[in-house]
DNA sequence: TTGTACGCGTTATCAC
DNA sequence: GTGATAACGCGTACAA
C-alpha cells in the first residue's frame, strides 16, 4: 500500500535512497542505456517503496515527453465522436497517455488554433479526427510531429492515415434498398465541406447507376449531419411533391430526424417509406422503428487511431486498418409492395 | 501577420528585443506586480511582434499554474455528459484553460487513480462531473486544489458544489402523470449507487405520497441509465402482470429502450401507457413519440461548472446556481382513458 | 556501466 | 519599480 498522496518523491529522492545517481533513475525509467542488475532492482524497490510518480510535467520541460497525446475532432457531443474519444481515452490510457481533447467546432480556422495550443502544450502526438484542416497544412504539422488522421487518405512521413469506406457504405446502403425494389430513393446529405459526406453521396450515385437508373437530383436534398436538418430536409422533400418510397440519410442523426417528420405527417416508416442511415449509432437498435444502417465503428476507430498513433511513437509502422462496412438490417426497411 | 510556427520564441527574447529583465516580462504576463508604463508598451510590443506565447509547460513547472483544469465524469460517451463537456471546453477556451477530461468508468477507484494521475499531471483545479469518490476523499483532495463538484451538496474549504433539485426533477416528472388523471405509475430506477438515482426516485415517491396514494414496490423496476436496462425493465414489468398506465424512466436513454419494449409488445404510446423521462437529451425532441421529460441542463451545467472553477481560481466565491428543474410536455404522455 | 553538470522556459525571492 | 539568481523535476550530453 503505498503511500495515496505523500508530498511529492522526486527521482533524486529515489536515486538517494538506491544509493545512485538521478541519471541511473533515469535511465531505467527510459530504458535509455543497459544498467547492471543489482542496481537496477535497488532503483526499482527504491521506487516502489517511495512509491514515485514520475512528473510529467518536468518531463516535457527536459525535452522529454508529456506522455500526453492531442485530439481535435468535430465535436465533442456527438454520439459518433463520444463513441470514438471513448476509445481513444481507453486505448491511451492503457499506455499511460492522457489525451488533450479539443473540438473544432467545424470551423478549419478554429481548428488550427487549436492545434497551435496543443502544439504549445507540447503534446507527443496528434489525433485529428475527421478534421477540416487542409492536407498541407498537416502535412506540415506532422513534419514535427507524429499524427494520425482519420477520414482522408493521405501520404506523409511520420502520418498515418485511418479511413473508412465512406463510398462503399453509401453503396451498400443504397444497394440494400434497390434490392428491395425501391426505384426512387431520396437521399438527404451531410455538411458537403466534409469528405465523408461527399463520398456517402458518391456511392449513393454509383449504386444508382449500377442498377440502371437514372440519377435525379430532384431527389436530393441538403442537410448537415444534425437531427434537426434531417427533419427539414425531409419536409422540403415532402413539399416538392417528388415521389420515392425510400430515403437514405448520410447519417443516423438524421434518419432519426426524417423519421419524426415523416411521421408528423402521417407517413409510416417502413410502410409507407423505407428508411436507411448510417453510422450504426448505439440509439439507432432503439429507435422506433430500428434502424437500418451502415454500421462504421466509433470506438474501434479511436481504438485504432490511439494504437496507431502508440506504435509511430516507438518508431514502428502502423499497419492497422478500418473494417469494411457492413450494412445493419433492422426494420426501417420493406421491399416496396 | 504573425510568425504561425517559428522555432520558438521564449520570455527571454522577449525580454531581450523590450531590453528590460526576463522578470519584468513575466511580471506583466501575470499582472504580479506594477510596471512603468513605458517598459510595458515596450514588452508588449515585442510580445506583439515577435509573436511570443508562453509555454503552459514551463509554467507548470515553475510552479505556477498549469491553465489547464482536470474533469472527471462518469463517462465520455453519453449524451448528457457529452453536453456537460462540451459546456465546459467552451466556457475554459474562453480564458485560455485546457480540460483534461477523464472518465471515471462509473468506478470508484479508478476514478481515485484519475484523479491521481490528474494532479500529478499538475491540472491547476478539479472538476467532478456527478463522481462517485467519496465525500470525504473529495475534501481531502479540495485541500491541496480548487474543486467543483455536482450531483452532491457539501460544503468544504476551496470546494464548490453545484446541484441540480433531482429530487424536484422526480416529483416534477410523477405530478405531470398524476394530473393527468393517472393513478398506476411505474418507476424505471437509475443505478442506485449514483446520489442523483435515488433523489429521482425519492421524488416519484414523495409525489406518490402527496397525492394520497400508496406506494407499490412492485412497479418499481431496476435500471441502470442505459437504452437496454429501460428496456429489460419493462420487459420484467410486462411479465410480472402488475398494472400499470404511466411509465417514469429515471433517464432519456431508458426510455427510449422503454419505449421499444412497449413497442413490441404492441402497446402504444401514449395510447396505451404515458411514459416520460428525464434530462431532455437533444434527442428527447426527434424520439417517436417525441418524449416529455425534466429538462436538465447539460451543456450549462458544464459551463456553470467551468465558471466556477475559474471564480476559484480568481480567489473569488463562486455564486453560480442551476436552474431549478422544469418539465416539458411533448407527445408522449396523454391523460388516462 | 555510471556519475556530473547543465539546460528546458518560467516564476518566486530576494536584493537594489 | 526592476533586475539578478535560484529553484521547479527531469533528460542527456559529456566525462570518468
Amino acid at each position: 500500500m503505498a503511500p495515496p498522496e505523500a508530498g511529492k518523491v522526486t527521482l533524486e529522492m529515489v536515486a538517494a535512497a538506491a544509493a545512485v545517481s538521478p541519471s541511473t533513475v533515469s535511465r531505467i525509467l527510459n530504458g535509455t542505456a543497459v544498467v547492471s542488475g543489482d542496481k537496477r532492482s535497488a532503483v526499482e524497490e527504491a521506487i516502489a517503496r517511495l512509491g514515485f510518480v514520475p512528473d510529467p510535467v518536468a518531463r516535457g520541460l527536459a525535452g522529454g515527453r508529456t506522455l500526453s497525446i492531442g485530439i481535435v475532432t468535430r465535436t465533442l457531443d456527438t454520439p459518433f465522436f463520444g463513441g470514438a474519444l471513448r476509445g481513444v481515452e481507453e486505448e491511451l490510457g492503457r499506455a499511460g497517455y492522457s489525451p488533450l481533447f479539443v473540438s473544432g467546432h467545424g470551423n478549419a480556422a478554429h481548428e488550427a488554433r487549436c492545434i497551435g495550443t496543443l502544439r504549445s502544450r507540447r503534446v507527443d502526438g496528434l489525433i485529428v479526427l475527421d478534421g477540416r484542416i487542409g492536407d498541407t497544412a498537416l502535412g506540415a504539422v506532422a513534419q514535427g510531429l507524429p499524427v494520425v488522421v482519420t477520414g482522408r487518405t493521405l501520404k506523409a512521413p511520420g502520418l498515418y492515415s485511418l479511413h473508412f469506406d465512406n463510398f462503399e457504405g453509401g453503396r451498400l446502403a443504397t444497394h440494400h434498398l434497390l434490392s428491395l425494389g425501391h426505384r426512387r430513393i431520396a437521399f438527404i446529405t451531410g455538411d458537403a465541406r466534409h469528405a465523408d459526406a461527399k463520398d456517402r453521396q458518391r456511392g449513393y450515385r454509383a449504386a444508382l447507376e449500377a442498377a440502371g437508373l437514372v440519377f435525379d437530383p430532384a431527389l436530393v436534398v441538403p442537410g448537415s449531419y444534425t437531427e434537426d436538418s434531417g427533419r427539414m430536409a425531409v419536409e422540403r422533400l415532402l413539399d416538392s411533391r417528388a415521389p420515392f418510397s425510400a430515403i437514405f440519410a448520410a447519417n443516423d442523426q438524421m434518419a432519426f430526424g426524417a423519421a419524426l417528420a415523416l411521421h408528423r405527417r402521417h407517413l409510416h416508416v417502413p410502410g409507407d417509406v423505407s428508411l436507411v442511415g448510417f453510422d450504426d449509432l448505439q440509439s439507432a437498435v432503439f429507435s422506433i422503428p430500428p434502424l437500418s444502417t451502415v454500421h462504421h465503428p466509433a470506438y474501434e476507430l479511436g481504438q485504432l487511431a490511439a494504437g496507431a498513433m502508440l506504435q509511430l511513437l516507438a518508431g514502428e509502422t502502423p499497419t492497422a486498418r478500418l473494417p469494411v462496412p457492413r450494412f445493419i438490417v433492422r426494420e426501417s426497411t420493406r421491399s416496396v409492395g
